[in-house]
DNA sequence: TAATGGATTGATAAATTCATCATATCGCAA
DNA sequence: TTGCGATATGATGAATTTATCAATCCATTA
């Protein structure tokens, strides 16, 4: 399963990413749905990712100084979220004299993060309100000690 | 980084599932949006996963039973995988006589799952688009060798 | 052309995720 | 209350991901 995605067919392997921007890296064409849903969200499920993200989301174009600057991150290790933003076809580089531009691939990433931010604001609403009601519940009537209550329904 | 992750409260740690359904589990409120988000992928980042998902998103509530007749799977395995979406809040378990039955915690989360398809579309259209100008190009023309044909552009 | 700043790649150890097997729990029926 | 089907949990090794450090690559300027 974890070796099917290692299957995937790297056809520029040394080419570097200014040449390369959008060149068909996976073989997902002939893979069930799901695993290749499976492997957007792979590419998604970091903070550094996420964040850069949402800085291209912003701005059209960013350069990678400028994305250091952001997150205060080592080169190195942007670099290599970078590369798996890459990798995943979600975003674009281009050079520029000496520095590298970022831009969203497509549109549709920054939809796919408000989506999932909506999705997030009613999760958050809601537990969150079960975290008052749980701790408000015994409000000043008598409660056995400062033990957590069990959820009661 | 992956170290906050760990950090999360688990206020319900030895509640079972049926009596859990949406408790807050992770200490979200508090940390950039970012980190929430990219966890919410980490909770999709699975083919199975997204595979439950997927079936959810179609009928209203599925059997455990019925889950894996569907995917084929252990049912240990699938146990855990359920469990990893019932801790991102994703979906909400039900316990009606010896069965116990899922389903999504919220609608969001279909519409999630649809949006990134719409993305994959655009990014395997793209790609596969590339794919076959770069392998059709040199149609009937003189090809050197088998060799994998280097990026022009 | 040598030196330098900007960015990527490679190697590696630590942390995390995953599949599997064994064990435990829950509800129900015998 | 014993046994059983349906699920969940625990433990564990293998695979994967990630942060860090060293080395490299590319474009520009000295």
């Amino acid at each position: 399963m974890t070796a099917a995605d290692a299957l995937d067919l790297r056809l520029d392997e040394n080419v570097k990413p200014w040449n390369r921007d959008g060149m068909a890296q996976y073989s997902d064409a002939h893979r069930p749905l799901y695993e290749v849903k499976a492997n957007l969200f792979k590419g998604l499920a970091h903070p550094v990712r996420v964040r850069v993200l949402e800085v291209l989301s912003a701005s059209p174009t960013v350069s990678v100084t400028d994305l250091l600057a952001d997150t205060g991150l080592e080169a190195s290790n942007l670099s290599q979220h970078l590369s798996v933003l890459r990798r995943h076809n979600l975003v674009v580089a281009e050079r520029r004299a000496s520095q590298v531009f970022y831009r969203l691939a497509y549109p549709e990433v920054a939809d796919l993060l408000s989506v999932s931010r909506s999705l997030l604001v009613k999760i958050l609403e809601r537990t969150q309100q079960q975290l008052v009601s749980t701790v408000n519940l015994p409000d000043i009537s008598m409660q056995r000690d400062s033990e957590i209550a069990p959820v009661t329904r």
